[in-house]
DNA sequence: GTCATCATGTAAGCCGTTACATGATTGC
DNA sequence: GCAATCATGTAACGGCTTACATGATGAC
């Protein structure tokens, strides 16, 4: 899962462990309060997969893949990329490794998002739709079905076998059901938008050549 | 976070290892899917910590924590001890190790639901409310309280900062925040619930001289 | 007599955490 | 020059999962 965020993250921009952790905490509601100690390992776990590679911020100084991006990108990081190149313009911070993903690193993250991680999890469907501009129509499309689907046999599980609990497991029971119903009424705004416009919703995808 | 929802299921009744973990499946929605692997392994440690002892359900045919515990348990329970002892009477099954839980076990119990785990956690709060026929009064508005007062902060912390994002990451972020804009409103009510009714709304509670 | 269900357990591994250790940069 | 923040990493451990191994009981 986390793998997925940083990569998702990075195909936006270049970032270094530090502030892929930010944006993480700042933009994305979920998967806040990851650590760092989650987040260094990941990384070198990407870059020995080569899905990432480290740029060090060093010598070729032309803008990486913030200038190259869509203007989908976020205000936001583009800060970032200034906020981190005011001082010191050539060479960056000692340490600072910043990561850009690879072309093999795109590959895998087009398959994260539409087969990894289990739909089972709020999180990791959550984490999976924000980047579903990254996906294509017909996958988005299956990724909220699927999940509605999964919804809809929970909440009909939930029906059916829960006796005489006591007023608090009571609450707690039929509050998270509530919850289910709720989420299936949005899945269900969110398919009929897809299902409404064909094509262009997003400014995002035919980009990279992944148009198939 | 298995530790109390062990010890919360001995509380109401004995239980071997394979129906504690269809409980937690049918009566409470959080904590289905916990596997076996998990299971057995808590109940060993919780045997060794002397919180749960294995009554092989053997030699004392005698009525058990069922017949003691208040009319508060449940008839499914009691049916899943009846289902239990239809055949064999008096000895049960080979390896079918009965749990029952000690003094030590209501202690670390109590403890776990008040202190143990974290608020952060939906799963965690809504297992420790399920069992909060079982915390004093002041320490369940405590629990309410609290789980309120992160809530609340969350949700101002997520309306400071997420700048411009895609439809769809926005869309999963102004959800959540729906969500817990909900789930602030349900524990308004709940709070609301214990301050109308000074005491006896728990027909548990008093049980066990920790009136305190 | 065989199949489904009940029942217990172990081992390996995943995915994350906390705590610790280290050091650079910047604001004051 | 000192504190706060930025920045990277390691080590130990926690809690849960999957997969595997084993066997009893009951229904047919």
């Amino acid at each position: 899962m986390l793998d997925m965020a940083i990569l998702g993250l990075l195909e936006d921009r270049d970032l270094h462990g530090y502030e892929i952790r930010r944006q993480l905490r700042d933009n994305l509601g979920i998967l806040a309060n990851v650590s760092f100690g989650s987040i260094y390992p990941a990384l070198t776990r990407l870059e020995r997969a080569q899905a990432v590679m480290a740029t060090e911020g060093t010598v070729d100084a032309g803008p990486p893949a913030a200038a190259a991006a869509p203007p989908t990108g976020s205000l936001s990081g583009e800060l970032a990329v200034l906020r981190a190149r005011r001082h010191s313009p050539s060479r960056s911070r000692r340490g600072k490794k910043v990561y850009r993903i690879t072309e093999k690193g795109r590959q895998l993250f087009t398959e994260l998002l539409a087969e990894g991680g289990s739909l089972d999890d709020a999180r990791s469907f959550g984490l999976r739709l924000a980047f579903a501009r990254h996906l294509a129509p017909q996958a988005r499309l299956s990724l909220l079905e699927r999940r509605r689907a999964l919804l809809v046999q929970r909440l009909a599980e939930a029906e059916l076998a829960n006796p005489d609990l006591d007023v608090y497991a009571r609450s707690v029971v039929q509050h998270t059901a509530d919850g289910v119903t709720q989420d299936i009424g949005w899945l269900d705004n969110l398919i009929a938008l897809e299902r409404a416009t064909p094509q262009s919703v997003s400014t995002e995808f035919t980009y990279e050549g992944e148009t198939r």
